[in-house]
Parts: structure tokens; C-alpha cells; sequence
DNA sequence: CGCGTAGTTGACGAGAGTCAACTATAGTGG
DNA sequence: CCACTATAGTTGACTCTCGTCAACTACGCG
């Protein structure tokens, strides 16, 4: 079985590309807290944004600059991550289409306690603090939403606390693999392709652990026929196993 | 120096005692989102919550009941945990007086997320979704300053999980214990005193470890005069050299 | 085709978990 | 007030997961 793996990954647009006024606004309507406008408010709320292009790898903010927008993936993908004063990266979360990052401290100029960079080519939209207040204060509804995302966000940042403190490393790893599917997943013939330049050193960094132990724990998964897998890039081939593995 | 060690701790007034009104305005106008408001403001709000006492030990809501209040510390301490399947505790955090918790899940009627124990005899304001609704409604300046302290809240939660993944057992501990003495500190002849009954399982669950380890680290920090401590209490004699431990 | 980077694999060791026996403290009741 | 008991805390020995160091292989780009 010596066959030569190449990527399936598909290309991400490089700069110069611009996105549709149509993909911005509809993915701006998936933002949790703009969820409930109706169209015509959405249409007036995108103006006040602009969006820019990434490319892969860029840096997007970060930690320590002052947090002076708030941003929305509408294309591609965003991981947030800290830096440590080892040198080890913590990352965070993995943004899908439709997210929001950025600052949510909207009195005074805080700044950034986590960075961004583009995981894949992406484009963002940004809006100024100012702004984004005067949109609170217009659509009142958003505010109370905003609430609501703050919690779930806690939430699984709770849930990784968790994690971190009562699950072996192969169990993390089978979650994460698990999250990305559902938030990145197309299905290919390799299986759920996670469409998404991922490397061992990502998820080492996601998982909390380094690069040889997550090595380790996907070679096995291959060979048990769970995932295939090669230079950035990952397909889930059997959830059911993988659940199983979660589930101990 | 075989004498005897007896506990410090103060004792909290059993079931039965009632706090002042003033005392519960007092540290209503210490939860964040309410800091801002004047005086006679505070008077209206405090009206809206009513008063419960719990004694040491007591459940205030379970994970997975319906959240329809949101709470906030009077007098005593409050415990964050989640459970886990395998009966391994993860305690979130500890809360001092001037702290809310409960939902700030706004819309239908959604599950608590984690357990709220009361750690010390203690003292707890609720209110009605309902009620809050309208408190937001009232004063809107209260729903933005919601935002900062969720985002807060979020923001030591990531750092949690950065010493998880990078920091050994005994540095995690130390960072413990020059929290709690932050919040419940006080001076007496022993050294600063953590005001609240803390077992060594609380300091491990807190630091995602075991009650031997944390039993272990502690004593060595006995042993190195950096703290007192006997059976629920410590004692903080030496802030310095536990920074020193901190900063490796 | 060859170089650089991503990924793999093995050997080893240290930190921390587990199991178990033991000691000390606080609260109870005689 | 003292003895008794339940529970918190300690300590040791052992084990095992996972991190570290290092050599190696494979993929993909130019």
C-alpha cells in the first residue's frame, strides 16, 4: 500500500479576492447575535463592516494589541491561541464561517488577550468598537444574545477544563477530531475530509500535549482504520470507533 | 513543637441569621454590572432579589437543573464545580462576596451548566430571569457591563487552562493559594489566613490533581516555612518565596 | 530531483496517579 | 473533661502515562 498521499485539501483563494456582498451578509446572519434580525436590518448592519483577506498563516492581531475591533470569519478559518513564556502555544479554538472573535470589551481600549492567525487563506469582516456600540444601541435584541454566546463560550472553555483535568490524551485528541469534523467536515472519498491545513504541532497545541504524543496517537488511529491521514490533512473514516474511544 | 493545632477559622452564624439590608445593597453594589449605578438605583434593584441562607456544605442548584435565577454572594463563599461521570470533581472557582453566579442564559428556560455548593456558611441574593430582564431593561448600562465580565470570566478561565497544559502540580497550587488569599485573606498571628473551610481535596479538584499530591506539595511548603496550615485551614506565611515558586 | 519541513518512531526518564497503611484532628456522648 | 470515632490528612512504594531527546522517513514545493 505504498501509495503516494497527496493533500485533498482544496485550494483557498489567494489575495485579491474579494467576497460577495451576498456571502458576507448571510454569513454575518449566522453570527448568534445578529441571528434574529431581519434582512433588511442585517443588510444596514453590514455597511458598518469591512472585511479583509488573509492569507494562510497571516497574523490577524495579536495578544497585548489594543482590542479595537470585533471581527466575523466569512470565509476559511481563524485559530486563537496564547503564547506562552516557554514558547508553548496554547490554542484555544478553531473559528468555522459564521464565528465571531475579537474584543467584547467595549469601555475603555483593552487589548487582546489572545491572538489571531488565519489557519487557512480567509476573509474577515471587522467592525470599530464605536460602531459596534451604536449597533447595540439600535438593535437592543443583540446585546441580550451576546449574553447568550458569552455562556456557551464559558461553557466550553469549562468543558476543556475538564477534559484537560480527567481524560488521557488519546481521549482529547478523539475529541477534538471530533469537533473539527463537525465544524470543517466534507465528505470525500477518503471519508470526512476536515477541510482544513491541520498539522500534528495544531493539534498537539489544541489537545494540550506535543507533537510526538499526538503522532502517536493518530499513527494508531490509522492503524485501526479510524482516520486516514497525511501531511496536513485528516479524514475520519469510522465515527463509531472514534465515539467509542471518547466513551471508554 | 508537637502542639496542638486547632482551627482559626472564624465561625460563620448558623441558619436562623439574617444580613442587614444594607449589607446586602452594600455588596450588590460590588457585583460589576451594577458598580456604576447610584445609590438610589441599587435601592430599587435590591428589592427584586430575595435572601437565602445556606449552611456549610449545602447545594444551592445542581447541574442540569432548569436556570431560572441568577445569584450573587452576600457574606460566606461560594463553590463552582462540575461532576464528572467517573466521580472526579473539577472545581470552576471559588467566589467571594460581591460575586454572581447562576445563569445568564436570558431566553427559555436552559439547565445550569455546573454545581454551586455553599463552601462556608453563607449568604446568597437571587432574582427571576424575569425580574433581571426587566432590571436590563431599566438600566442598559448594566447589560454592557455584563459583556466585560463575562469576557473576564472567559479570559481566567483560558489561563487556567494555560497552566493546565504548561505549569507543573505545585506551581498551580501556589497560583491557588495566592488567589483565595487575594479574596478571603486575613491577617492573624499565623500569617494571612484563608478565611474558609478548604480541604485538600477542594485544592486538588481546583488544581485538576489528587488529594495526595496537593497533601504532598502542601507539605513541603510546610516544611520550607512558606505556610501554616492544618485540617480545612491555611495559613500564608511567605508570599515571597511562593512568587518565587510561581516564576520558576 | 533534491532540499526543507512535517511527521514518525524508539529509548529513556520524570512527574504524577494509585493503592494502601498510617496518623492527627474535631466533634460526640458518656 | 476525657475517651471514642469518623473523617482529614500524610507518607511510602509502586506504576504508568506522557514528555524529552534524538534519529529517522516521507511528503511537497521549487
Amino acid at each position: 500500500m505504498g501509495k503516494r498521499k497527496t493533500t485533498p485539501l482544496k485550494d483557498y483563494a489567494p489575495d485579491g479576492h474579494h467576497c460577495s456582498l451576498e456571502l458576507k451578509t448571510s454569513k454575518l446572519g449566522m453570527v448568534s447575535f445578529f441571528r434574529d434580525l431581519k434582512q433588511e436590518d442585517l443588510d444596514e448592519i453590514v455597511k458598518r463592516f469591512s472585511a479583509t483577506h488573509y492569507r494562510e498563516g497571516a497574523e490577524i492581531y495579536y495578544q497585548g494589541d489594543p482590542a479595537n475591533y470585533l471581527r466575523v470569519v466569512v470565509d476559511g478559518a481563524v485559530k486563537l491561541l496564547r503564547y506562552t513564556d516557554e514558547g508553548k502555544d496554547v490554542v484555544l479554538d478553531i473559528l468555522e464561517p459564521g464565528s465571531y472573535f475579537g474584543s467584547l470589551k467595549l469601555l475603555g481600549s483593552d487589548v487582546y488577550t489572545e491572538s489571531a492567525v488565519a489557519q487557512s487563506g480567509c476573509c474577515i469582516l471587522s467592525v470599530g468598537l464605536k460602531d459596534f456600540r451604536e449597533i447595540l444601541q439600535e438593535y437592543p435584541s443583540v446585546g441580550i444574545a451576546i449574553l447568550e454566546v458569552s455562556a456557551e463560550k464559558l461553557r466550553s472553555s469549562q468543558e476543556q477544563i475538564k477534559q484537560l483535568t480527567t481524560e488521557p490524551v488519546e481521549t482529547r485528541i478523539a475529541n477534538i477530531l471530533l469537533t473539527l469534523t463537525e465544524k470543517f467536515g466534507e465528505n470525500k472519498k477518503e471519508g470526512t475530509l476536515i477541510q482544513l491545513p491541520f498539522s500534528r504541532k495544531d493539534l498537539a497545541d489544541m489537545a494540550g500535549t506535543t507533537t510526538e504524543s499526538a503522532s502517536r496517537v493518530m499513527s494508531n488511529f490509522q492503524k485501526e482504520g479510524i482516520i486516514e491521514t497525511g501531511r496536513q490533512w485528516v479524514a475520519l473514516k469510522d465515527i463509531k470507533k472514534l465515539r467509542t474511544i471518547i466513551e471508554d
